[in-house]
DNA sequence: ACGCAATGTGAATCTATAATCACAATGGAG
DNA sequence: CTCCATTGTGATTATAGATTCACATTGCGT
């Protein structure tokens, strides 16, 4: 079945993004170590030469998809010195992860019994990668506020979290409807609307200066 | 183990209850016919007197969400002219089944891999419950719009989706955590952020028949 | 009170899947 | 080239959970 031997190292990535693209199609629950042999290549128990256990998989998988995450707000800080701007990007990169379906289990994981039963040390490891998140995005709306562009007048984990509220719903509908929902002109819509909440409202305090 | 015998009307009832009970704790992953059964007070088969499958209770189980969640929005309708009121009203309401941990269970379940993966039925049932649900808000905000409450460049559809992303964030945080989230405080002060996205701006051309 | 239809039970079946183990093949270090 | 640690395989075990079924019990209509 195997082409050939490979290197651990080798067939962990492999398993991992075997493990990943399953859980992005089918969902965590219907994770078996079967199917992911299947895709690597792989008998069952060959899985058990590189991974302890089942939770072992997983738990890689969650450390990558944190790291795609950070990634992609690192990137999106990097590209955009104004702060609305990266935003912006952040938001839109997300939408492309889910058009792509790359990491759409990630809400799917979060929400996913899977995690919130039974295994305690998964649940601590996805409110990391959560709280960390949201922590970037409130990184991000804290440079705004510093910088005049953004109202000060909230907290930026709040704002964090609406964001993250801009591309959830949507992400449940583009599932539910199996593609057929435009995430990307609801995305740019929501961005809009978003954008008017958390900017410094014209004739507020906060803007006096603006306007003067 | 049963008291007596019961009539399948009121066994079906009693069958349900355990189940969203069951499902809000422990998720519909681990939501097992025998774990029904020795809530209810019966032996695992003793429940297929009243339901033909597992999936028929998941069946009956969401459209008794439905219910609740329709019930629920009335309720803020009927006593709320105002759609703002009606609409920070509805919002309250959720928080607080997600408090009491009633109906947590929702977004988890549409989320859930169990939802999207393999029953085709279950998965157009929740769409027509989420659909249904985002078009009552929908509703209110057209009302608010033609009151000339809410700014009307925006699509109803918008914004009861980013109504939405209001609380699912929070909900998912309140269950990694929990409940050591303080979702109340975040439900208000998001609320906030959002009337200042869907009221007219200040100083708009919408609002200037108000200002004159 | 009787008997039938509805309800409840316990054992058994069937399936899916994680995990283990003894054994086989491979390929790189020497 | 040879050996041995690494990697791969197939058979097997163990467990959990849904569903079925033959049989027991209950209680309602008459």
């Amino acid at each position: 079945m195997a082409e050939a031997k490979l290197d651990t190292e080798v067939r962990r990535e492999q398993i991992v993004e075997a493990a990943l693209t399953l859980a992005a199609e089918h969902g965590l629950r219907r994770l078996s170590v079967a199917a992911v042999a299947r895709r690597v290549g792989l008998v069952p128990s060959g899985i058990y030469r590189h991974f302890k256990s089942k939770d072992d998989i997983i738990a890689a998988l969650l450390d990558r998809v944190e790291r795609q995450l950070m990634a992609n707000v690192e990137a999106a800080r990097r590209e955009n010195a104004d702060p609305l701007d990266c935003l912006k990007s952040v938001l839109m990169r997300h939408i492309r992860f889910l058009r792509e379906g790359k990491v759409i289990f990630i809400p799917r994981t979060i929400f996913s019994d899977d995690v919130h039963v039974g295994n305690p040390q998964r649940r601590r490891h996805v409110l990391r990668i959560f709280t960390h998140y949201i922590e970037q995005i409130g990184q991000i709306v804290r440079e705004g506020q510093a910088q005049g562009a953004l109202r000060s007048d909230v907290e930026p984990k709040t704002v964090a979290l609406m964001f993250f509220g801009i591309i959830v719903p949507a992400g449940i509908l583009w599932h539910l409807t199996d593609g057929g929902f435009d995430v990307t002109r609801h995305a740019l819509k929501a961005w809009k609307l978003f954008c008017t909440a958390i900017t410094i409202p014209v004739g507020s305090v906060d803007s006096q200066q603006r306007e003067h």
